[in-house]
DNA sequence: AACGAAACCTGCGCGC
DNA sequence: TGCGCGCAGGTTTCGT
């Protein structure tokens, strides 16, 4: 699912759960914890205080503790109750002192968890590395970055040590909001280009945000991402269907390995 | 150092 | 109906 809008809306969700203290914790699938994280198990008896993002980060806060919790593709939360049968692709489950059972969903099983002591998430080697979110990223030093990559923009908006929270879709609109071409490299950008993707990145991850994220897969109704955003989407996934500015067909292209949407016409 | 490609996984839709 | 292939909202690791 996630990109920087869904994340927020499922921590949205989750914050539900605020103030419940973990009775237990079953791993069915191990692999979505990270080798390095601190034994899973140290959360049993520890309270929920909060949960709040990062980029597409998800950190759930206790009182020493954090578990910090990346969807990568498909990883889903689901709120069931303990009684509830394990569901297939169900691959971490927890447990609350009332009936709430917190399942970890994972179809592709890429998704990975980690737990770390509180005072280790300035350090953090997943976190560290991250660039601002667009809302809080500097013109100047967004110019700087992006000038020293000599490869497509489509690729450089995707690297989250240069902006954070941005994944396919959302580039896929911002370059078309921007009208630059995704093929275009980024080191031949100009000061304005640049400016006016950091301004589409927030304007359109403000308005996901607000919509609660996109949903483009029907069988999707994981809680907290029946997002609306799809209904927005200028490019991504309109192949051959007509822009709106030009009336000319949208095109597809891998840029990458990704599915980029883009016009030929605007996008210049 | 920087870049591209492969790896990590499963399920769905399409063409034959 | 069944099979093989390509595809999917991401990140890390490996090779050049």
């Amino acid at each position: 699912m996630p990109e920087l809008p869904e994340v927020r809306t499922v921590a949205k969700v989750l914050k539900k759960l605020k103030n419940k203290k973990i009775s237990n914790i079953k791993v069915i699938y191990s692999k979505i914890i990270n080798p390095n994280s601190l034994d899973i198990n140290l959360l049993i008896n520890k309270t929920l205080k909060d949960i709040n993002t990062i980029g597409k980060y998800l950190l759930f806060n206790f009182d020493e503790y954090i578990l910090i919790s990346h969807l990568r593709m498909e990883g889903k939360y689901f709120i069931k109750n303990k009684n509830d049968t394990l569901a297939k692709h169900e691959h971490i489950i927890f447990d609350f002192n009332d009936s709430t059972s917190l399942r970890y969903h994972d179809t592709r099983k890429f998704g990975r968890m980690q737990l770390i002591k509180k005072e280790d998430l300035e350090n953090n080697s997943s976190l560290k590395k991250l660039a601002k979110e667009p809302f809080d990223l500097d013109k100047d030093s967004f110019y700087k970055e992006v000038h020293k990559k000599n490869k497509a923009i489509k690729t450089v908006l995707l690297d989250q040590t240069i902006i954070n929270g941005l994944g396919n879709i959302y580039v896929n609109e911002v370059l078309y909001d921007s009208k630059i071409n995704p093929l275009k490299l980024a080191n031949k950008l100009t000061r304005n280009e640049t400016n006016n993707l950091l301004d589409s990145s927030c304007k359109i991850l403000n308005l996901a945000i607000k919509e609660g994220g996109t949903t483009i897969k029907s069988y999707t109704s994981s809680l907290g991402v029946e997002g609306n955003y799809q209904k927005y989407l200028k490019v991504h996934l309109r192949e051959n269907e007509l822009c709106e500015i030009c009336n000319n067909k949208i095109k597809k292209i891998k840029i990458g390995g990704r599915s980029t949407y883009y016009c030929e016409i605007c996008q210049k």
